[in-house]
DNA sequence: CGTCCTATTGAAATTCTTCAACACTCGTGG
DNA sequence: CCACGAGTGTTGAAGAATTTCAATAGGACG
């Protein structure tokens, strides 16, 4: 069992942030160092907790990294713990009886991994590309839930995001073409991947953290036709294909009018 | 404006329960009269509530009826509240720019509808059969859940609920066929508009609370498809059709596993 | 250099949609 | 009481989009 993940783990008060990047100016004295960074981005439910509750948790926050493909269920499992994306994309996937999967969501840093005081079921979290979590042990995070209603309010909210994009999605596997979903998909990526990055304007690349047997999962569709997909997207100009993993997109609005309509 | 929809109105203390069916026999003096069909039907939010804080909220309470095709969003806007939906069934759609819809979810009875502090997105809320709510104040609401965290947990509650009936559907959309979609479609049905018979044994009648051009903005097809499934379903013995609006199921296994897979 | 995994491309097969005609139901007014 | 019309649902045939099957190519790694 054990055998089925490898994780690197250090223990958080030996690792001050220093692999972060991405970090901007912030010096406050009250909050813990490992924390900053995570602050820094883009509050996920730390952002909720004073700086004493942040302190008392810090101290039982755990670091690790995982290769892809590893089954974060498991982890969680495992080590009883929640989790902060740091980096990375974690895919979550339904499976029939027969074998067929549909990707039905993917977290991004910092979204907050796990359900407190509810069941999650039938549903696999894996690792899409190398991730590195900041995680912390149950026990502690219910206490402090308890504690503070604006870290559940904080919950609430990510669960309501998460709905919102679940609801776009049945919007997209529903009623768009082929062509349309991989623009969608495409675009998702774009506002997603970096969420610093102003999106708007100019001309962005962005890496793929899918396999196209992933995005086809994600879409409802086949390999088969994410690639005829991919390349027509190409020929119209509207994509440029850099590697398989990496993709320039010359025009955001471009490829959101793509997302919506067929006809050029 | 207000000519839009056409409510019956009455204040809740006026009321008192009088119409409700399928009561079970719960006396407790201390909940108010008006809330006890709610809470003998299987709680709501309102369950978290003591029964003082039910008696403060039931006496701003307004029960209200509406047709079906009432557009809900407005009501809620017009009377800046927050509503239980008593009986009936709520459609909520997406729209793109090009007029295609695709519904996201369905609510029924006791779901809460609105979003206390959050916003809702380019969603539009319809009566999808008659209707009856029973509504409250937002500021009073808002009021209440600041002070009581179950009831907010209760809410997050119903978030994550939705976000997995949201995430079932996706697998619903994403991968399986026209046949199995509308398996799909009746057994939500089924399990979802009495919540309180026991579902699994015997021979169900259901009503469908949708037209066909709704189940098929449900599940991404078009209404002839829906059409012929359901004939379809018929000549496989796993429905009957009374009338275009109650199917008769013989065997509710029967219908999961016609959900599931194509092949007899 | 061979092998495994991933991605692309083509041609045939299938599923679902589109277009078109027709049937049923219900309420309204002659 | 019947006729009419609008809204709703069903059925058929042709067409389009996507899948399936099959073959090939590119990269990463031992």
């Amino acid at each position: 069992m054990a055998l089925l993940f490898r994780a690197t783990t250090e223990n958080a008060s030996r690792h001050r942030g220093n692999q972060v990047t991405n970090r901007k100016n912030i010096h406050n004295s009250e909050v813990p160092l490992v924390c900053q960074a995570c602050e820094a981005r883009h509050g996920g439910v730390c952002a909720a907790l004073t700086p004493s509750q942040l302190t008392r948790l810090s101290e039982h926050t755990t670091k690790s990294a995982h290769e892809r493909d590893t089954d974060m269920s498991r982890h969680a499992e495992q080590t009883d713990s929640y989790a902060n994306i740091l980096s990375g994309v974690v895919k979550l996937t339904k499976t029939m009886p027969d074998g067929r999967q549909q990707i039905v969501g993917l977290q991004f840093a910092p979204d907050f991994m796990g359900r407190p005081f509810a069941r999650e079921d039938g549903l696999t979290m894996e690792a899409a590309t190398p991730l590195r979590l900041c995680s912390f042990p149950k026990s502690l995070l219910e206490e402090m839930l308890d504690e503070s209603p604006q870290m559940e309010r904080r919950l609430h909210d990510q669960a309501l995001v998460e709905l919102d994009e679940a609801r776009d999605w049945l919007l997209t596997l529903g009623r768009k073409s082929a062509r349309e979903k991989v623009a969608s998909f495409l675009l998702l990526i774009a506002t997603h991947i970096d969420p610093e990055r102003p999106v708007e304007k100019g001309s962005i690349v962005i890496e793929l953290p899918l396999k196209r047997a992933d995005i086809a999962d994600y879409l409802g569709l086949t390999t088969e036709t994410i690639s005829r997909q991919l390349t027509h997207l190409r020929k119209a100009g509207i994509i440029e294909i850099e590697d398989r993993r990496r993709i320039t997109i010359p025009s955001i609005s471009a490829l959101r009018h793509a997302s919506e309509t067929d006809r050029g």
